[in-house]
DNA sequence: TCAAATTGCTTAATCGTTTTAGCATATGTG
DNA sequence: CACATATGCTAAAACGATTAAGCAATTTGA
């Protein structure tokens, strides 16, 4: 028995008395290929188990080259989106063999660009990617050195990396047109100012079926900060309600939601006779608000079993290429309902 | 350059022209300590970093017999309290150069069980673990083969494992008080059915409160299920406040607190005016309730921070033993001040 | 019957590090 | 000048596993 009390390959093989290396191919399976006679490998296997042995992963891994790591970098676990995510793509990579590291970025493209080296140099074998703001060129770059990179929740266009998001323009598209079916006309989006196509795509399909469906009406889109967004949030729908007289609100992400339904209290709006509103993801508040907050829906579970997947199929497979789009779903509850 | 296009020592050391020792020696710092020769360790610095060395941790670890991993099972990762738990963790372990494996066991014992083994064949050096219910002889057993564990969030009196836990008895008697004080006296508890010492002490908090302030009026402890509990709370509330006809009613857990007033809504109940209302944890739901409700704070990140110091001491010195029970805070808001 | 094939195992190299022991050469001491 | 000490480096073993190559002993085939 070696250091720490852990039992090594090589006390098995003296315990049995046999070398090291048929005790190796007995408990890899490999009996049969390498010839093994059968009542000696009965013997190893029983003898293992009653000694508890259990392999080193580090010899291991070291030996093979391999690490079944896979690194998972998103912008902040705390954020329960992500903690979602990131129980279903454990869950899944286990099933696979696979452990997964997560770190938070928090939207810096400096911690991205330091996580992205610590975890290549513990020897993640492939990144699911949730990429922030002016993080393209390096993704770009990981995808030119040939390391497996998954993209989630965002992507770039223009370059070959797999990406497993939401279909982001379809999602406002269904929300948008849910507003008009409702009979609103005076529909406004509150969105977060970044050159991220996510929400690009967010406020392009909005823009889309307003003018689709002829309502000449423009309504800003205005800016807010990600950061300090709450007076922010609060002046934009201010704006919003009493200088455009907007009869609707389409909140662009789950933050801009519930700062902005916490806004709209402050300002006494009542939802949704004065002001009907549209919520992104789902949340335990919106559900506990007075009026039922309607919201769109991801695929999370196909979003994060999607990105897994694509992943793993990566890294055996260095062609694997594929760029999801997900359906999103509208959850209606009643604060987009029409007062009648 | 050996496989994978990643550069080894050996590689640094043909370049340099000397042996992988001295190179290694060099890039530990420990150039003084080996007396080599200043010219010649900067020279391989140098070529270290031109040719963009990185040392493979697994070779490091399996040589030094350490693996800087520990692991974290909480119940599950999707829960916004342990989500906070996991990144405060993370961000710490970083610091003290540990990476942190992260697994959820849903509260079931099984799970909990495998995955301490599977950690261990990983090699994680220590374990953070939210022990779930029927745990205490498995979590007795690591202590005893004297492997580093710190529990978090709960505990199990009477065996010496270390433990970062909220004062779970001091939280329930700052909630009744403060209920007290607003002149309620008929004041209901919803805990859950459990064993679990870190429930229990919240139950007594609030019972020793309510006998030390002499109200006989005995409040029923109404047990419901944690798994399908939104059925049961309706029916406990309903019991509670048509029945009993309670003035104030104290939720010992978030998800709790969340169904309940959940329930209250579906009954037409209007807080704080028929109820006085008290929820454990921060959530977004809480204030944005159309009565901000009053809720008891942990100091999720003392908590999370102690609970890996204490870990890393641990590993450290196999003496170190350390119980904590943090110090809860009540955040008084609408839900739970008396109607004038 | 004897070479060839098969069976059942061991030896040794290897993965990328770290570290102890040791070997020259140079320097210091009396 | 001889011997001890200091200096600057290398060789080799080790961590724990995997696997190609090889070696006896036995069985098969013509």
């Amino acid at each position: 028995m070696s250091r720490e009390g852990k039992v090594s390959l090589k006390d098995v093989a003296k315990a049995v008395g046999v070398s090291p290396a048929l005790v190796s191919m007995v408990l890899n399976g490999k009996a049969k290929q390498y010839r093994i006679g059968d009542e000696i490998a009965k013997k190893v296997r029983k003898i293992a188990k009653e000694m508890n042995y259990a392999p080193n992963l580090l010899a291991k891994n070291l030996r093979s080259g391999k690490t079944q790591l896979i690194g998972l970098i998103v912008t902040d676990i705390s954020n329960p989106f992500y903690a979602n995510i990131a129980r279903i793509v454990e869950d899944r990579a286990n099933e696979l063999n696979y452990t997964v590291l997560i770190s938070s970025t928090d939207e810096n493209f400096e911690n991205t660009e330091r996580l992205i080296e610590v975890m290549q140099n513990k020897g993640v074998e492939g990144l699911i990617v949730v990429p922030c703001d002016g993080s393209r060129e390096l993704i770009k770059g990981l995808y030119e050195s040939n390391f497996p990179v998954v993209l989630l929740d965002r992507y770039f266009p223009g370059i070959d990396v797999s990406s497993s998001c939401l279909d982001n323009f379809r999602a406002t598209t269904l929300a948008t047109t849910h507003l008009i079916e409702q009979g609103h006309r005076k529909i406004s989006l509150i969105a977060y100012d970044t050159e991220m196509y996510h929400i690009l795509d967010r406020i392009a399909g909005y823009e889309d079926t307003m003018k689709k469906a002829g309502f000449e009406v423009y309504i800003d889109v205005q800016k807010v900060n990600i950061l300090n967004s709450k007076p922010g949030i609060l002046d934009a729908l201010q704006n919003m309600v009493h200088e455009k007289h907007i009869d609707a609100v389409i909140f662009l992400t789950n933050m801009l939601a519930i700062n902005g339904l916490y806004s709209l209290n402050e300002m006494g709006v009542k939802i949704p006779n004065d002001l009907a509103v549209i919520g992104f993801n789902r949340n335990v508040a919106f559900d506990l608000h007075y009026s039922k907050i309607t919201f769109i829906k991801q695929p999370i579970e196909k979003i994060a079993e999607q990105a897994i997947n694509t992943l793993v199929s990566r890294i055996k497979n260095r062609n694997h290429l594929l760029k999801s789009f997900l359906e999103p779903e509208l959850i209606v509850q009643e604060s987009s309902l029409r007062a009648s």
